[in-house]
DNA sequence: GTCTATAGTGGGATAGAC
DNA sequence: GTCTATCCCACTATAGAC
C-alpha cells in the first residue's frame, strides 16, 4: 500500500489540533487492527480517542480518509527500511528483494483488514488508486526507490529497457500488493514465497535481456509498454 | 467481468418463487443501467420489483449477489462468441486474440458502470470476488476457454508448462479485465492495443519455451507457479 | 480554530410473525 | 415466501461553549 500513499501532510497545523488529530488516527489503527474495518465504527474511533463522533468528523470527513492515515504510516516505515537495505545491498537481486520484503513484513498486522478497503483503492475515479492523478507523487517516489535499486547494483541492461526498467519494477510491486491482498495463508506465507522465487527469476530475466536471441523479445515488451502508456 | 460469474442456478425451484427472482433481477439491472451501482438501493429495487425489503433480501442475501446477474448476462454472450472464434480459427494467436477481442467487445456497453462497482469485486472477501469461492465454477468454466484455445491450436509447448498454461491464460484474461477497468481511453482504445500487441507477444514467448537456452527459465516460471498456488 | 452535544437521515441488513 | 418492524451505523446538521 505504499505507493497507494497520498503525500505527506502539510507542516503547519496547530499543535492542539495536531494531538487530537494523532490520537484519532491512533485510536483508529488500533480498532481496525484490532476488529478489522468494517466492524470498526465511527463511533468507537472517537469514544477510544476521547473525542466527540462530531470531533472525528472535523478531522476526518469520511471514515476512508482515516485509511489516507494508514497509508502514510507504511509507507513512512517503508521509506526508512529501504534506506537501511539500499545501504546494506549491492546486488541487484538483494536490493529488489530486501524492498520487497521489508514491505511485506511491514504490512503485515494490517493484512487481514486491509484487504476490506482495499476497495477505495481498486475504484479507479478514486483519488486513492495507485494509478490517479493524486496517486502521482507517491507513484512517483515510489519508482524512484526502484530507480534506486538499479541505480547501486550491478546490474547490466539492454539501454531500451533500462529507462523503462524503473517502471516496471513498481509494476511488479503493485503485483505482489495485489497479490498479498488477496493472499489468504498464515503470515502471507504465500506472498513471500512469491517474492522470494520471483526475484531471482526477475534477475535471471534481466541479465538474459542482452543475449542476441531475447533482444527482440525485449524490444517488443519495450514496445508493448510504450503503445499501452496513456 | 465474464470470469467473475457464478454458474448457471440450479434447476430445482419453484415458480412462483421463480417469478419473484426474475422480477428482482429485472429491477434491479434496470436501476444499475439507471443510476449506478452505489446510489441503486435495495428499497429502491424492491419497490420497483412490487416486493418488500425483506423479500427481496430472502432471495438476495446482500446487494452484492444482485451483481451476479448482471456477470451471468456478460458471461453467456462471451461464451457463445468464443464457439464462433474456437469455430474458426485455428493458430493459438488467433484463438487467444479471437477470445480476448470479443471479450473487449461485448463487455463494452457495460464499461462506465463496470468501473463503479468494480472496486466491490475487487475486495478479496467478496463473493464477486475472481478468487473467491463462489467464483470458482465461473473461473474454471473461463480456465476450461482457454484450455480449448489450447487444444485446438498448432502450439507446443515444453511440457511442464503445457499443465499450467490455461490457468496462466486465464490469469492473462484477468489482467486485461483489469485493465480495462482502469482504461479510460475512448472506446478502449489502449486496452484492444494491449490486447493486439500482447497476443504475439505471448504466441512468441510459448514458441521460445522448448529453446534449450529457456528451459531453465520455464522451469522456474512453473516452480513459482505451484509454489504460490493455495 | 477546536470541540461538544444532540438530533436527525438514509440505507444495508435481520427477526420474527404470518 | 412474504411481510412489517426494527437495528445498526455511516454520515449530516446545527447550535453553541471555549
Amino acid at each position: 500500500m505504499t505507493t497507494l500513499s497520498t503525500v505527506p501532510e502539510p507542516a503547519s497545523r496547530s499543535p492542539k489540533g495536531e494531538q487530537t488529530r494523532q490520537a484519532i488516527v491512533a485510536a483508529a489503527l488500533d480498532l481496525f487492527r484490532e476488529r478489522g474495518y468494517d466492524r470498526t465504527t465511527m463511533r468507537g474511533v472517537a469514544e477510544a480517542a476521547g473525542v466527540s463522533l462530531g470531533n472525528a468528523y472535523y478531522y476526518f470527513s469520511s471514515k476512508e480518509h482515516l485509511v489516507q492515515a494508514f497509508y502514510d504510516r507504511v509507507q513512512e516505515e517503508h521509506r526508512a527500511a529501504a534506506e537501511d537495505v539500499l545501504a546494506r545491498e549491492t546486488t541487484f537481486a538483494g536490493r529488489l528483494q530486501g524492498l520487497l520484503d521489508a514491505w511485506v513484513r511491514i504490512a503485515q498486522p494490517y493484512h487481514e483488514f486491509a484487504g476490506k478497503f482495499f476497495k477505495n483503492a481498486a475504484e479507479p475515479t478514486s483519488p486513492l488508486s495507485p494509478f490517479s492523478e493524486d496517486s502521482r507523487p507517491a507513484r512517483d517516489a515510489s519508482t524512484a526507490l526502484f530507480r534506486e535499486v538499479l541505480d547501486g547494483s550491478d546490474l547490466k541492461l539492454a539501454p531500451a529497457l533500462r529507462a523503462e526498467m524503473p517502471e516496471l519494477l513498481w509494476l511488479m510491486h503493485m503485483g505482489v500488493v495485489l497479490f498479498w491482498v488477496y493472499d489468504g495463508s498464515p503470515d502471507q506465507r504465500r506472498t513471500r514465497a512469491l517474492v522470494a522465487q520471483a526475484v531471482p527469476l526477475v534477475d535471471k530475466l534481466a541479465r538474459m535481456t542482452r543475449l542476441p536471441l531475447v533482444r527482440g523479445v525485449v524490444d517488443d515488451v519495450v514496445g508493448l509498454v510504450r503503445a499501452v502508456r496513456p
